[in-house]
DNA sequence: TTTAATGCAAACATTTTGCACCCTG
DNA sequence: CAGGGTGCAAAATGTTTGCATTAAA
């Protein structure tokens, strides 16, 4: 984790970005919820609580900004704003999100990079990234 | 084609919704379309060009009860705005995306299924459907 | 006729931008 | 101290809703 904020630095540094205190804390809270798959509103909110406040716009301007340069994976859960994750690179990585409760499982099946590589072949694609969400219901509400 | 709106016909009566002229508007503009992969806005100036107007909160209410029953499906690409297709069967469906000019391609691999099915399984998930988009560079892009 | 559907405009939610000021390198 | 970064508020998008009116069945 800290680990990984360094490598931020790094990053940033190689492009000539500049390490910011309010880039650092957005990071960090990416990484410290990693379940929670935080969306902007979220990073606000938690950032707010602990008594840090960061404006909305840097902390869009920042999630572009890691997105762009492969610190931060954006996702979507089929609803209205987008998810955001550290990068991650295990193979076939991909989320679970369950209908009645919303919670959302990670994945990862070495399969799938085999099989979307052969359609990326079969179309002429050179491929750069998928994004595979799989909607159904999760082991306690598919009881009720 | 008619065939299909036939069908929505039949769907919306054996639920007692309407079979209105601007839901049959609607339906036969994303079917005209589906190679276009429209969204709501294109769907408004689609039908307006043609002399019908058709208010846009039609447009989303009609395209959200098309959802809902099956008629169509809303895919997402990666914008801000989502958009809509004619609810396809055929097994292991996802879209190419380009991520230079935008284009999209569909494909279909069966294999996709059972990879799905056994992430599925793996998590006690009971699946109901999966969206997989596929960003890379198409055949003309990816030359330059 | 009765009930659902529509149009309009206002409300919302999310994200982006312009600009003056501030901080990192 | 130069140039990128930040905050604020306003604007831009995309989508939904309340309510009076219209049109299916």
């Amino acid at each position: 984790m800290k680990a990984d904020v360094e490598r931020m630095g790094e990053v940033l540094r190689s492009r000539n970005l500049k390490v910011t205190k309010m880039r650092r804390l957005i990071f960090e809270e990416i990484l410290a919820s990693s379940e929670a798959h935080l969306d902007a509103g979220e990073i606000h909110a938690r950032l707010r609580r602990k008594g840090k406040s960061v404006s909305v716009a840097t902390i869009y301007r920042a999630l572009r900004l890691f997105v762009r340069i492969g610190l931060v994976s954006q996702v979507d859960f089929g609803e209205s704003h987008s998810h955001y994750e550290r990068e991650i690179a295990k193979a076939g990585h991909g989320h679970l999100i369950c209908l009645a409760c919303g919670r959302v499982l990670e994945f990862a099946d070495e399969r799938m990079d085999g099989v979307i590589g052969s359609i990326g072949k079969a179309n002429a694609f050179a491929l750069d990234k998928f994004s595979l969400q799989i909607f159904g219901y999760c082991r306690d509400c598919k009881k009720t």
